[in-house]
DNA sequence: CGTTTCACTATGTGGTCGTATTGTCAAATA
DNA sequence: TATTTGACAATACGACCACATAGTGAAACG
């Protein structure tokens, strides 16, 4: 057969995958409309018209892109530690904590998956659709169920746990959206570690058990 | 003199303010660069050229649009609720609770300024640069103001004001800015009045004093 | 080593963008 | 009523857009 490494199919994919990482922060620079294919190529370093050859149409260098970018995700799920078996009240805040910690950090890590994610969060279309049944779909209930057992250890208080990861998932990525703005006004960069555990140090004085 | 309201100024007026009131929602929905001056004329009813006589250029329409918008804030203010002299915890309590309201209801009802704030704020440009010495910079510090406020009347918990605004109008804006993806996801339409008020008693229960 | 393959380039096309110029015609003016 | 004004329209321009087509040249292959 023929999957002996080529040096020119390894090319291939060295240009592919050069493309495929511009295009992932140009499209959460610029948002879909806004990005060019011209701008993706400059910043890859190649002719527009490869862009074109290796990916077809803007929309399924978007597709793929995106499917890169959640291909990372994983990464964070190796990072998340697991609650120990019968642990005790002390063991449980720590795990919540290193949680938020981890997701946190994630976002600050990957700007572009958080850009990609508000960009189109906030507009409905047949791009969100794709990416909610592609992605999004699953992570929410990955995210419900981490919730609700949560709440069943005791830690995190009772309620609707769709609303609950509303507030949480807020009060962790809105200082990250908006980190420009802050800069600019306080000269704060709430993007620094220091600054993220603060907030969720305070996250998690809110969320304590019971008032 | 001509100030007398000559039929033909108050032509010019209302074709304006229909242009003005255009602008808002196209910039909003699309941001900046992927809004066209031909979407906001077709969408104000009028040629493109007339948008262009009327506003010169792209960049000064958008400011004048930003101003109108910022505008609608002062009917926000005259809407918070002012502390009693010398209010107890319940009022206290209540107070804040009302300002919540008020805050969200405010962002539901005028989706086009919570959508122009989160692209530019996200976004370091001279648009951003722009947006904070002529509106943002005053909303920042008055909002800072009211949560130091809150603080010292222990309607908050103490801490860094900065964070503390950054959890909170997170937590509140969130549900509104991905209310298309969780309404696609879930079915639920977080910006209704009664999950908007079930988001706000979360987050009360969360500031609520002392843990 | 001659042939084929294909990653990549040069060039073109129809469309839309923001902006500029010129024309028109009814209302304001004197 | 004759003239001027100005809100608005028609048209054009160069730049850029996504996308299409016809090469080209070096690596792969028989």
């Amino acid at each position: 057969m023929s999957d002996q490494p080529n040096a020119r199919e390894l090319k291939k994919q060295r240009t592919r995958q050069r493309i495929l990482d511009a295009a992932i922060t140009v499209f959460a620079e610029a948002g879909f409309e806004a990005a060019s294919m011209g701008s993706i190529a400059t910043r890859a370093g190649v002719k527009k018209a490869l862009v074109q050859y290796h990916f077809e149409t803007k929309l399924n260098l978007w597709q793929e892109a995106v499917d890169a970018l959640w291909l990372q995700l994983e990464v964070l799920d190796n990072r998340l530690p697991t609650l120990p078996e019968a642990p005790n009240a002390e063991q449980e805040r720590g795990y919540i904590r290193e949680v938020f910690r981890q997701l946190i950090r994630f976002a600050k890590d990957h700007p572009a998956w958080v850009g990609v994610m508000f960009r189109e969060a906030a507009t409905p279309g047949p791009r969100l659709d794709w990416l909610v049944e592609r992605h999004l779909r699953r992570n929410f209930n990955d995210g419900i169920k981490l919730i609700s057992m949560a709440q069943e250890h005791g830690l995190l208080p009772p309620g609707s746990p769709l609303h609950i990861i509303h507030i949480i998932s807020g009060a962790l990525t809105y200082p990250l959206l908006v980190a420009p703005l802050t800069q600019r006004v306080t000269g704060v960069d709430m993007t620094s570690d220091e600054e993220l555990d603060i907030t969720v140090d305070m996250l998690m004085g809110m969320l304590s058990p019971k008032s």
